[in-house]
Order: structure tokens, then sequence, then C-alpha cells
DNA sequence: TTGTAGGCGTTATCAT
DNA sequence: ATGATAACGCCTACAA
């Protein structure tokens, strides 16, 4: 705060800047009786060390980055509070980046943090290849790069990440249970996951012998305009329900989508889950107020936070050459959490 | 990214130093040749200059630290979002803290953004009250404060939000219109902005002569568990519904009580709006999802953001003394939008 | 047009 | 136990 610095502590104590240098970082060099001056005066005088120089002199920056592509969501504002508590935790700070799903946004903000000078990255990127280039050059110099969330990714680090193949086969399987087997899947552009999600579901339509109806797996494209999402799955749903062969099911591969579709289907007076059963991914808190209460695929935030942060510490932390790393990629396990949206009683 | 320096340039160049920043900062002084092939070489090896050393000469960090007492809202993610983006337009990047309603919490958050160096402060403090002296010892040092969203403190600065008193009317006599007078008002406990939002729950009631009865004020403290606000809130709905004149109304005066409030009410068969209306602060974007669609009190989170960051920016490039600056309140227009949770047809 | 020197606030090394 | 010096990487008078 005060604008003090040590120098000017040294001129008022008749001490050399060096002295009061090792004082305060508690040297065994220094007599106690020094120290004991030194800490009252600068503590008096509120003297707090620049950062920059320091962080200069020691050539890191305690800050690390994070890369996310949305924090619209209930699942980014948990990993946010659960990362900047690991952060905290091990005296880290961290300066945060939103992508908004799009290249040119992401190669902005990786140039920015490179640039403003972070010791890591935390990043869940865009699409399966986007700024691969970029990406892997910073990752190979100084900067180590951990991935996550997003994590069919084409670059040699850690990931964490869960298993998106077996939880949407899981969440298939709940409704192919209840005997709801005409299922839309919908999912999200271009996202890295969205492949991996849909084979899930694909495979445990096959394991139960259902034939896949490719017309029931619809893309949207919500990136650009969350305002124009509702009135899209509106028409699609409408159609869907007006084929002769209508759906008794959604499955949501993103959390935007699966809340979303709940308006919809109330706006639309389609009876959830009687007429169709409802389940999809969301880390929504308040799921019990959704209308009805939804059937989710819960992620582990604080496990994939807290697990991706000590990864990239490593790295940061690591002498050793980039090249010997064996790098990991681990999956969180989801759970399924079921209420009313698919509970046919 | 790349390791080289500015030094190391000059070397392999066969220049001095000073040469190469200059030619790097497009100096008057240097012939075209000269920087044309500096830029090229710099380019080609990917030269970053070392932002620390940078900033320690220019002795401001381009960083602006936001310090929000929770991010997990739909209201704070949008403020966050907005922030950012008004951040980067401007060239400045932000370090988030959270200071989860929590003054020791937020005392750590104020001490690691000062001690890492950032140019300014956006904060939404945890009370009314806490860590005056700090942070007016921030502001009247390098650092400038700008306070947001809960501007009911006390420091002589900027500060941005909503006219609490007023929203809190308005929504209180929507329910008024539609016969509801017997309204529970929910409020999160030890907030700066409760007794303003309350004051005009009260007010609503007198204008139109309806008898305040304090029971109907509910504290609610769901700061340190998230998980067991269902439960309180059920309890005392439950309580309400049971005495000789059950309320016919809610108001929510913070965004996480609002929507808990609609999944106990289902949870307890309550109709809403039949049995009860509800209505209340909430930002969330998919209020059609609810059950039922919510009636909302609606911040102008971008607005909020971007003129926050304005008058900050201000403050920061500022060249006068702090104490001649008459600083300014300003009350952004909150918006009332009405769904089914108040619709009685 | 280019180069030299000093300094931003620290810390580390090496004297004294 | 304390101090002098150099260095981190960059910028900027000023000198050449």
């Amino acid at each position: 705060m005060a604008k003090i610095t040590l120098k000017e502590i040294a001129k008022r104590l008749h001490l050399s800047p060096s002295t009061i240098s090792k004082a305060l970082n508690d040297s065994y060099e220094i007599s106690e009786e020094t120290k004991r001056k030194v800490r009252e005066f600068a503590q008096r005088h509120n003297y707090q060390p620049n950062p920059l120089a320091k962080y200069l002199k020691l050539g890191k920056t305690n800050n690390i980055g994070v890369l996310l592509p949305n924090i619209q969501t209930s699942f980014s504002a948990q990993l946010l509070r659960y990362l900047h508590k690991s952060a905290i935790h091990n005296s880290y700070n961290f300066i945060l980046m939103q992508s908004i799903d799009n290249e040119k946004d992401e190669e902005r903000a990786l140039l920015t943090l490179t640039n403003q000078g972070v010791d890591g990255i935390l990043i869940a990127p865009v699409s399966e290849t986007s700024n691969q280039q970029l990406l892997s050059d910073i990752h190979n110099n100084n900067c180590p790069v951990v991935i996550f969330d997003r994590i069919h990714y084409n670059l040699d680090t850690h990931k964490v990440g869960i298993d998106n193949v077996r939880s949407t086969y899981l969440a298939t399987e709940e409704l192919i249970k209840i005997n709801r087997k005409n299922i839309i899947a919908f999912c999200g552009k271009n996202i890295g996951v969205t492949q991996y999600r849909l084979e899930g579901y694909r495979k445990a339509l096959e394991d139960y012998n259902i034939p896949i109806k490719e017309e029931n797996i619809i893309y949207i494209d919500y990136r650009k305009s969350l305002t124009k999402i509702d009135e899209g799955l509106k028409k699609i749903i409408i159609r869907h329900m007006r084929s002769n062969d209508p759906p008794n099911a959604i499955l949501g591969t993103t959390e935007t989508l699966t809340t979303r579709v709940l308006g919809v289907l109330a706006d639309l007076k389609i009876q959830v889950p009687k007429e169709i059963a409802v389940i999809g991914f969301s880390n929504i808190e308040f799921a019990n107020s959704l209308n009805p209460a939804l059937s989710t695929v819960h992620q582990p935030t604080e496990e994939m936070a807290s697990t991706a942060l000590r990864l990239l510490l490593d790295l940061i932390n690591s002498k050793r050459d980039r090249s010997q790393i064996d790098f990991q990629t681990i999956l969180l396990e989801t759970s399924i959490q079921l209420r009313k949206s698919t509970m046919l009683t």
C-alpha cells in the first residue's frame, strides 16, 4: 500500500538495503536486535515489497492463468470457485480469461496471459484443434499448460476431465430403463467433447438393441447468441413432436441445453416426464427448483479443480526436462442424480 | 513465450540494447533499415518483452483486482463476464478474488491483491463495515478503489449499484397489485444491501396501508452452508403455512433465496402462484425453466460492469489529488420481469 | 543514427 | 553481523 521502499527504510534506519532485505526475510545472518527494529519500522510504515521487483528477480510471478470458454454455467462457476480456493491455498493468484467459445478470443487470451507473465496455464480449449501450435509453443517454452474439462485435445501434457463416453452411456441407460427409447440428443456444436458424449449415447442404444435414428441427434450452435437458443429448441421440438414417431425422452449433453430445454417444454405445455423424460449434464445447485426437478449428470468440480491445479503446480515446480515427464490423463467419475424429470410413477 | 530477451537480440544483431528497445518501440531516432531488421528478428524468434521488467520500470501492472463475495450466482457470472469484456477492451487484465461473504477472506484477498500489484480494485464488500480501515488505506495510497453492487459502504469513492429501496418497492407493489398482501420477505443476513431492500418492502406496504407483520421478515444466513439452505427454508415455510394467517406471497431479496425457495415450494407441493406468488431478485437466464417461470427483479449487469470499470480507470489515470475529486454514486435502473410465478389468470 | 549509463525495487553473492 | 556490488529485463536521458 504505502509507497515506502526497502531502500528508503535502509536510509532512514542507517542500514544498507541488503541488511533490510535479509532482516525482513528472517535471515540467520541478521541479529535479532536488528530484525526487531527493522520489522517494527516496516510495520509502522506499512511497508509492502514491490511484487514486480521481487518477481523480476525471482523469475516467476506466482500467477496462473485460467482460460475458460464461458463462465455462465454452474459447472464453470463451481470450477472457478474451487480453482480459486486451491490456488489461494497454494499461494498462487489466478488471472481469469474467457474465450467465449471462439478461437480468436482464445488466441488473444493466451497471448495476453503469456504476455502478462503467468507461471502456468489451465485451459479448457474452445475446440479439439483450436490454437494448437500456439498452445504447444507456450507449453514447450517456459509456461506449462494443463488441460481440463475439454480434454480431447492434441497436446502432450496432463489432462483432467471426465469419462464422457461412459457418462452419457449411463444417462442414456437410465432413460432406457424407464422404457424411454426414442431419445433426442441435444449437442453443442464443435465443442471438443461432443463426439465422445454422443458415442456413449450411441453405444447404449446399440447395447440395448435400439435402432439409432440419426434425426434424433441434433446440433445446436448457441455460442454466439444465447438469446436465440430458446427459439431454436422450440422449433426443433415442435417438429419432432409432430412427426409420426414422436420422441419420449431428451438427453442434454451440455448444461445450457439441458436447462434451457425445460423452459421450452414448459412453454409448449409438454409434460415432463409424462410425455418426455429429460436427463442431461448439469451442475446446477438448485435442480430442485426447475420445472420439474431435473435428473442430472453431475461432474465433480472440486476434484477436477484441485487435481488440475496440483498437476499444473507440479509442472511449474518441476526441474525436469519437460520431455522426460510422462503425462497423465485423469478421468474422474461423474454421478447421476435422479430426480423428477425421469421418474414415472 | 520464448526465452529471448532484448539484450540477447542486441548481442546477436551486434547492436546495443537501447537501439533494440527504441527500434521495437518505433522511435524516430532509429533508421527504418534497422527497425526492419530488428522487428524481423524479434518476430522470427518470438520475442516477448518481459512484462514484469516493463511494468517495474513503468510503475504499473495493467492488472485490476476484482473482489466479489461469491461467484455462484447468475448475477455475479454476468457481472464477471462483462467486467472481463470491458477490462480486456481497455487492455487491462483482471485478477479475480472471492471473499466468500467473509471478512477474514476479504482481508486476505485485499492484501493479496495489493501485494500482487494491481493498479486498482473493484469490490463488492462483504458487509457495510467490513475492512473499512484497510480499504481506506488502500484507496488513499496508490491503489484506487471503486465499489459496486453493495454500495452502502462508508468509503469516499465512486460507487455503482442499483436503487435497492425502489427495486423492492416495485416488486412488492406487483404483489399487492394482484392482491397478495401477506408477503414473506426472505433476506440474506448481514449483507450490506439487505436493510435497503427491506425498506422498499416496508414502504410499499405502508403506502398501501397494509400492516407490516414483523414475523414475515425472515433472515437466512446461507453464507456458510448452501446445502442447508433448503432445509432452513422448508421449516420456515411449513411453520408459516400452518399459522392462522398463512402468507400468500414471497419476496426474495437475493438471487439465491429467490431461486431456492421455488424448489422447496415444489417439494412441499405448494402451488405457485395459486397458493403463493413469488417474485424476487434474480438475473438467472433461464427463468423460464424454473418451476414455475419466475418473476424477477433484474439488474443491469452489463451497464454496472462497464460503468464501474470506467470510473476505476478514470481514477487510475487521473493525476489529480484524490481529495480533489468529487466522487459519484451511480444508481442504475432495475427492471421487473413478470412471469408465471406472479400471474393469476 | 547509434551507444552508454543509470535506475526501477528486489535479492543473492561475496566481501568486510 | 553488516555492507557493497551486481543482476533480473527493460526504458530513457544523455553522450557520441
